[in-house]
This record gives structure tokens, C-alpha cells and sequence, in this order.
DNA sequence: CGCCTCTTTGATAAAAGTCAATCAGGGTGG
DNA sequence: CCACCCTGATTGACTTTTATCAAAGAGGCG
């Protein structure tokens, strides 16, 4: 586990976050909002390539991200590795370790990262005078159970070329939400993580790319890309994104 | 919406339920336990083939599988289906609806089915009071995100003999949980939805059980299956179980 | 500059899907 | 009661998709 360290009183706070509108706070009235300050007193810089978490760990906490890129992974005995997730400012990780108090995954920084550390028995406490935390909890438990479905269908109904749009344009949905452009960003994760994330190698990744610039679809330079044709790559999805 | 029934008085509450060692109340005191009979106040008969809900219908329940089989699947636009679990008795349903209070998954009974209903609104006033309660159903959320994720490894992992055998040996340990036979037990869905499940067709599933037939690790006659070789499935599996 | 990691691209092989025909059971109506 | 039909399952032939193996190119960093 990382250090923790606390926040500077001066430091911005739930209630003056700029991810208010996409992270815990979200729904939440400004009142309400000012209870988060109380709750969430420390951060941690996850340097890139560290864990925040490993599985085994205790969790005793949920953390929300701040800045940065994190990847969540399970590992099996055989340590075969499946990335669940992506993960971007203003959601929350460490929710795979609330059935037992131990996580099942590991959560590493795709790029220097900082997050804020919301203790669990503090959770509890506050929860029980706070309706609205619990509720707000539940749905973002919710909210990953369907993302997990959703990851789900993804890999069992998707040829690979749909995956991979599929993945772009869900990348691209929330980097706008986050207010940065929907048609060009960088990909913090490797051809091989993107493959073992979407059930493919990095081999398949790397052609997908190569095809999808040679139709027009997007500029792929290195990990930095351009969508060019949102719409075909919707019609390609199949789905309205993964 | 199927009609709810009141559970007559004289009939099996939670606090006598035989599910109880693996259902809500696992790991609950037994005071905490006839706080559930509060709670639980009605039950939805199910017949086979029909929805306890439909995506789009309003959530204002949790529903916990009292006898019969479930399957819960998602439906795009393009009517594309995908199956994202199979649910036994002592299993809780619905929690992919507490994002919006409106469900985005369709759960329709295998066979004829009961389900005990869980009301949100009670469940939260009483929450309020019973910290466990709380933190039971914080418990239950984890564990469905941790199978969805195991899920994810399996598809995005696992080669079409691995997911299969996987699959078997966790019917079988649920089944044994549940007291029944591990090695003898009846499929209640079809290769079709089999297929759906772990990603493949229905001709890839009949190929493989009529192969693990042909090489003595299990019999299969129409949807009854008897695992003969349980360590040779393991091996092939990879993983523990999925 | 040279090494190292990541990426691209090609040739080939393996896995799983598709299409099609047949078969088996279960239920229904004559 | 039996024939028939309908659904679900099996099996085969063939195709498509994606993985695997291999080689070479590009960029970043000491």
C-alpha cells in the first residue's frame, strides 16, 4: 500500500473539486457535498507502473480518482492476467474488495496518478446520518456491476474490429466528459494491454489500428490518436459503445 | 411486473429458511437475521419462460431466488443478446438496476420459479438502524462485480474447452453448495444459451460435451450431465473455476 | 550511439463460426 | 394410441476470424 498523506488545508476539497460533476458528488446537493470534506481527508501519488493496490491487500478504503490513468487486472493461479478496466479521473476504484475486506485485483498507475482515499468504517459511520451517501455508493456500485455486463457482452458478441471501436469511442465518451477533446487523445495503455483488455492480441490490435487509418477512420501516430469518422465507427461498434 | 403475493404466516420465513447458510443472512447473527423477516413480506411466482423483469421496468426491488433457475440478459438496439448469468436459489437479483432505479437487464425464470422481494425503500429505512444489513448488501454488490469481472477472464482469456469446463465445474459447486449432487444435476438451459453465456454457438458447446463425452469426463444425455472426471475438467479449466 | 521496448507487418496455423442435413424427444391432435 | 410436427441437439463440410511465429522498423533514453 501507498503512503497517504493528508490533504493541505488549503488544498481543494470535494466541494471545491472541478470533478464534482462526474465523481461521488455527482446528483448530490451542495450541502451534502460539504459532508464528502469531512470524509475524504488524504491522497496518494501512485507513481507510474506502481500499485495502489495488490490482490491480497486489506481494503479498508475505496479511492477516487484524481489524475491520472489506473488499470485494474485480475491473475489467476497460473498467472495468466485479465485487465477489467481502465480507469480516469473522477471514478472510483477498489470496489472488488468489499465482499471480504481483501482485494481480488490489482490496480496499477498507467501514468503518474494521484487519488483520494475514502475510508470505509468513516463511510459507514457518516452513512448512517447521511441517507444520500449510502445511495450514492449503492448506485456507483451498480453503475460497475453494469459496466462489467456491458465488458461482458463486448467480448462475447463482438468480432474484434467492433471491440476495438466499441473501446474508442467509450474512451473518447469519457475523455469529453472530463472536457478534453472527443477526437483526439492519447492512449496511456500498450497495444498489448488494450488487446488482453479486449480478449485479443496485440498482434490483432496493432492490424485493426493499421486498417481502421487506411480506411480513414482515425490517425493512429504511436499511442496518439485522432477519430476522424465518429459515425462509421459507431455503425462499426454495433453497439452504442462498450 | 409479476404479480407479488403476501407470504402467508405459517410459511417458511428467512429466519427459518433453509437457504439461509448461503442466501442474505450468511454470516448474520441470528437476531440480525429475524430483522429480514421485517423485510421480506412478499414473494413473485415465476413461471418458466417468463420475466420477473424487463429492462426498462422500474427497480424498486432486490429479489432473492427462493427455488427455480434465472437467466439475466442484456439486449442492445440491434436485438443482439448476451446472457450475463445464471442464478440459483440463495442468489440475489436485480442490482443492475440501483443505478437509476430502472433495470437494464432482462431476468427470465428457466423453470418455474419463486423469488422473495426485497423493497429498496424499506431496505433502506431499515438499513439506517441495522448496520449490518448495510454492509451485507455492500457484501453481496462486491461479489456480483467480482463474478462479472471473473466472467470477463473467462471470455477474454479462456479457449472454447477451458470456458466450458469452467463453466460445469461452477454449476457443480454451486449445485453442492445447495446440497445437491456435484457430479449428477440437470441443465435448465439450452446449448443455445450455453453458447451465449461463454461466447460461442450452440454447435461449438454440443462438439465439445459430445468430445469430453468421447473422452470419459463426463456423460451427457440431453441436458443431464454426470461429471466423470472432475480433476481432468479442473486441469482443463486452467483456472478455479469461473 | 546503441540498446531496449513497443509496434508494425507478413506468412502460416489453429480455433471457432457458418451453413446444411439429419436425428431425437416431447407434445399434440386426429 | 399413434403419427406428425416442432424444437433442440448432433454431426459434417467448409469458411472466416484470429492467434502464433517470425522478422524488421521506430522512438526514447541512458
Amino acid at each position: 500500500m501507498q503512503k497517504r498523506t493528508a490533504i493541505p488545508p488549503d488544498s481543494t476539497r470535494c466541494s471545491t473539486c472541478m470533478l464534482s460533476e462526474i465523481c461521488i458528488p455527482l446528483g448530490m446537493s451542495k450541502k451534502d457535498v460539504t459532508v464528502l470534506d469531512e470524509l475524504i481527508k488524504e491522497r496518494i501519488r501512485v507513481p507510474k507502473g506502481a500499485p495502489l493496490f495488490k490482490i491480497g491487500d486489506e481494503a479498508n478504503a475505496l479511492f477516487g480518482i484524481r489524475s491520472g490513468t489506473l488499470k485494474t487486472q485480475l491473475q489467476d493461479s497460473t498467472g495468466q492476467v485479465q485487465i477489467t478496466g481502465f480507469l480516469f479521473p473522477g471514478e472510483i476504484i477498489g470496489m472488488d474488495g468489499l465482499l471480504q475486506n481483501i482485494h481480488v485485483s490489482h490496480a496499477i498507475a498507467l501514468e503518474d496518478s494521484e487519488v483520494c482515499v475514502i475510508p470505509l468504517d468513516e463511510l459507514d459511520t457518516l452513512s448512517q446520518h447521511i441517507p444520500v451517501l449510502q445511495l450514492q455508493f449503492r448506485r456507483l456500485m451498480s453503475k460497475e456491476i453494469n459496466r462489467s455486463h456491458q465488458m461482458v457482452m463486448s467480448l462475447g458478441g463482438l468480432r474484434s474490429e467492433q471491440r476495438l471501436a466499441a473501446f474508442l469511442l467509450n474512451m473518447s465518451q469519457r475523455l469529453a466528459s472530463l472536457g478534453y477533446s472527443s477526437t483526439d487523445f492519447i492512449l496511456r495503455m500498450s497495444r498489448e494491454e488494450i488487446g488482453n483488455y479486449l480478449g485479443l492480441t496485440l498482434e490483432t490490435i496493432s492490424r485493426l489500428f493499421s486498417r481502421f487509418a487506411r480506411d480513414g477512420l482515425l490517425r493512429i501516430r504511436q499511442r496518439e490518436v485522432s477519430l476522424l469518422d465518429m459515425t462509421a465507427l459507431r455503425a462499426l461498434s454495433g453497439t452504442d459503445c462498450g
